[in-house]
DNA sequence: CAAATTCCGAGTAAAAAAGTAGGATTTTAA
DNA sequence: TTAAAATCCTACTTTTTTACTCGGAATTTG
């Protein structure tokens, strides 16, 4: 049971792009260095991220991305529903008709509370609580270590 | 986002044995009939279930399986750990050591409330709750249509 | 003994995930 | 005005996973 890494990576990058937000854009190239992802598929990443209007591009020398809002009012939720779609523990939901009748509803339901309560995390997360994680983490660490 | 077919069809197959519990063994035919499954894959699910412990087989003709265990002593969280893998959000809690120091712990933080979350529900559903929801389901729909 | 079943190991085709590549366009700044 | 740094766009390739198939051995019932 493993997210792929397309939700991964874009919260890594978009985290960043909250940690920058309100300053300069950040480039692709920047992000990959520090996180460690290939260059050229974060661009795609991105490309979807743009197009569902999370965040903007700005172009040319200099340029870069930044988040279209506060962190604060972008959840983990609509960073997956972009990258990984939307949860789908069976299509049972979707095309109902397919299963036999006999435990039709019985497993549905199963699935059902499922997803309700895996949206209902990602839903109640947001960029912002993830940096405030950090800032925290950064001052219990603080002069720990180099 | 999606959960694979194998801790699906391995829900449902076990929903057939919980509703057979304390009776005869029921054949992978019959179940995989049932909830329209090829038998031959269903087979190697089951495989993996009983080496895991969680059901029992019975060889021979008028053989097949059953539930090792009462149903609502079966989590779901037991047959997805043994069909789909421990949940990993993220590999980041296994090998930690290679997130770029940065945001380490911020996303880390992140994935453990996820996961956290996720095993929640899958750890305080049994399949006796599923038999319970079909059960019920059963009551209402008594009457309505074939 | 024949039929029904589990058991076991191997193989395979299709789909999805992950990553790569090349070149066009835009903008900055020297 | 030109070079560099970036986004933008489309397509391709490789790798991994998923889902399924197959053949035959072993076991049990009637």
């Amino acid at each position: 049971m493993k997210l792929s890494t397309r939700g991964r990576y874009g919260v890594k990058a978009m985290f960043e792009l909250a940690l920058h937000y309100g300053g300069d854009p950040v480039s692709i190239k920047e992000i990959a260095e520090r996180q460690n992802i290939s260059e050229y598929y974060l661009e795609q990443l991105f490309a979807s991220l743009r197009k569902a209007g999370l965040i903007k591009s700005v172009r040319g020398s200099k340029g870069g991305y930044i988040l279209s809002r506060p962190p604060k009012e972008i959840t983990i939720a609509d960073i997956f529903g972009v990258l990984e779609g939307p949860i789908e523990i069976s299509d049972c939901i979707t095309q109902e008709m397919n299963c036999s009748r006999i435990n039709y509803c019985a497993t549905r339901i199963l699935w059902l509370k499922i997803s309700n309560s895996i949206n209902e995390i990602l839903n109640s997360t947001t960029l912002q609580d993830v940096v405030n994680d950090y800032n925290s983490l950064q001052e219990k660490t603080k002069g720990e270590g180099e």
